[in-house]
DNA sequence: CTCTATTTTGCAACCGATTGCATTACTATC
DNA sequence: GATAGTAATGCAATCGGTTGCAAAATAGAG
């Protein structure tokens, strides 16, 4: 039934020369005489040969493959941080082996094995919420096998972070709830495990500071920051005394929730609240009043992470010197937190 | 720098017994001996040792990877069914090489036959607007790899396609629209090249047929489904006369971008004019009113097109006998479409 | 026409795991 | 203790492309 497959044995055999004069000829070796290439083009063309990349790699001990491992497919941010990538590794000739976390430590731990059993020549990391420490990527700094977190980063002396100034977007918005006349200001977000958490609680109250505000504990609300996580975060501040006049959301589909779930209750944005997300995720433009945000530029953290990892392959670039890249964001104005025109 | 990879025959030249017993150990043959087994077990984790895949892979024959090629990986839809083809993917030990068409035939060309010389096991697809016919997937069938549609599907002899009843999905929520007082039922769609919009458009002729209204060519509104399509459709929307009093739309954010501009132009939904989508997109529950819609399964559709083409693989199935699944779908009530109470 | 320089090409080992077949090591039986 | 029978293990070829080095072919110089 199934047809053998063309290898550069046969090629020889019918153009009686070597295999290895095939083999150069087909990689355009500059030893190798131009007829003789064009018949082997030719020839591999007729008989519809195809590289064999299994034992190519074997032999070149690389696999010109790129492993991807994220929290979740399914989020506007992650699949468009992985158009980008696909888009530059499609572009450089690279593959990509993609899987997800789901959020766990566990099933990270599993992926990067997984990655390295498969010898990706890189990888590119976005890590779980609860990833308690990077250990499990250990078998790759010691094999020098490239690696670079976006996002969702954690420090090491071998790899760059891809990410924005997640302190200074989040200082950027509570200011800009200030400047608004907000007095008292919520701060909806995720456990501070992971940097992009840690940094926008760390804007957030340096916001305050700045600004002679105290920070209260009990105004940081904590959640998974799905759309539901917003609908009990809105059930929480409903009961707060005095009701406060600001919220800021680390995810837009959260803030959503939020609101959607408060309007209910005749809060109405933003004369009695404002509120500020985070991603800038379609959905902002479509909830009343449109949400104001911060700008996340998934599609070029994703180019950018995969052209680093891949300059990097290429011996363009060492890692251990560009130790961080941080892409401008910034805060889009919406009606949610307009209350001075 | 880089240590070197431990080999079977690294740990048979330990163990002093050849690379063969080490290999059958490894892979819990019958015939070696369980102290044998064990040995050879505790070393292999001792050293460190990771199997060599493409060494694997080149005797084989196989490469336990499932190609997957989609249109784009940033819409809901795709990024939830992704998820649900790694999920399965994952369960089963294969990998997984996903590549997007961004839409365009060439690049699906391109792609098809970047997975045919990576040798994937198998191919999911779901194919881009324009891909005129399937001759690029021809390599896949010679050879007998297994290959299945998903969503966005194509007709041939060797491959399962799955999908829902699109027709029925539309003349459900076409007729829906008829059951609410609609007179005039405008839709707004892709050019019906697809199946999922020849499929749907025949859904919306039927139910109108049915219920004795005359089809318009005019009522039917040809875009990309793009949020931006859905507000050029509300412009022609706009200036028809009489205004239609019912829009289906193939998409749901489509369809938000349509219900916002004609909010903004003062017609009011449902009573002016009701409106249905399509997916199930999260969207929906947050425009207002929320979006009737039609529930789309796109991790259930991820999930069956992974599961099976791996029980293809695993030569529990053949495909050709499986010419296609049709998943469940159903309208989903919401206040967009709700005239009578 | 000879000799050196330069192009081209080929030889053969290698990458690491797999497996049919042969061989050796045990066990059981008489 | 010999023999048949079974359990374990090893040999060696194979998958297909790559590459250092040697060899052959051709070109150029004198």
């Amino acid at each position: 039934m199934k047809e053998k497959e063309i290898t550069i044995y046969d090629l020889a055999t019918r153009l009686n020369i070597s295999p290895a004069t095939v083999s150069r000829g087909l990689k355009d070796h500059p030893a190798i005489n131009k007829i003789t290439k064009k018949k082997i083009y030719d020839l591999a063309k007729e008989m519809g040969y195809r590289s064999n990349n299994f034992a190519s790699n074997l032999r070149n001990q690389r696999t010109n493959t790129i492993g991807v491992i994220v929290p979740r497919l399914n989020s506007n941010f992650m699949s468009t941080a992985l158009a980008g990538i696909e888009n530059i590794a499609n572009k450089e000739g690279y593959n990509l082996i993609i899987s997800q976390s789901l959020e766990s430590y566990k099933k990270e731990i599993t992926n990067a094995a997984t990655m390295f059993n498969n010898r990706v020549d890189g990888l590119l990391v976005s890590l779980a919420y609860d990833t308690e420490n990077i250990e499990h990527f250990e078998p790759f700094f010691k094999k020098n096998i490239p690696l670079i977190f976006f996002d969702r980063v954690a420090e090491h002396k071998d790899c760059t972070n891809i990410l924005i100034d997640n302190r200074k977007a989040a200082y950027d918005a509570t200011t800009h709830l200030i400047e608004q006349g907000c007095k008292r200001i919520v701060h909806v977000t995720a456990i501070p495990k992971r940097n992009v958490y840690v940094d926008r609680l760390k804007g957030y109250k340096e916001a305050l500071a700045d600004h002679a505000i105290p920070f209260r504990e009990e105004d940081v609300i904590i959640g998974n920051l799905s759309q539901e996580a917003g609908i009990q975060a809105a059930e929480t501040i409903k009961v707060m005394d005095p009701l406060p006049d600001g919220i800021f959301v680390s995810n837009d589909y959260c803030a959503v929730g939020c609101m959607q779930t408060l309007k209910h209750s005749g809060i109405r944005f933003p004369e009695d609240i404002a509120i500020v997300g985070f991603n800038n995720d379609p959905v902002g433009t479509v909830i009343e009043p449109n949400l104001t945000t911060i700008n996340y530029p998934g599609y070029q953290i994703g180019e950018v992470a995969a052209q680093n990892l891949i300059n990097n392959l290429n011996g363009a670039v060492t890692l251990q010197l560009t130790n961080r890249i941080v892409l401008r964001s910034d805060l889009i104005l919406r009606e949610s937190s307009k209350r001075i025109k």
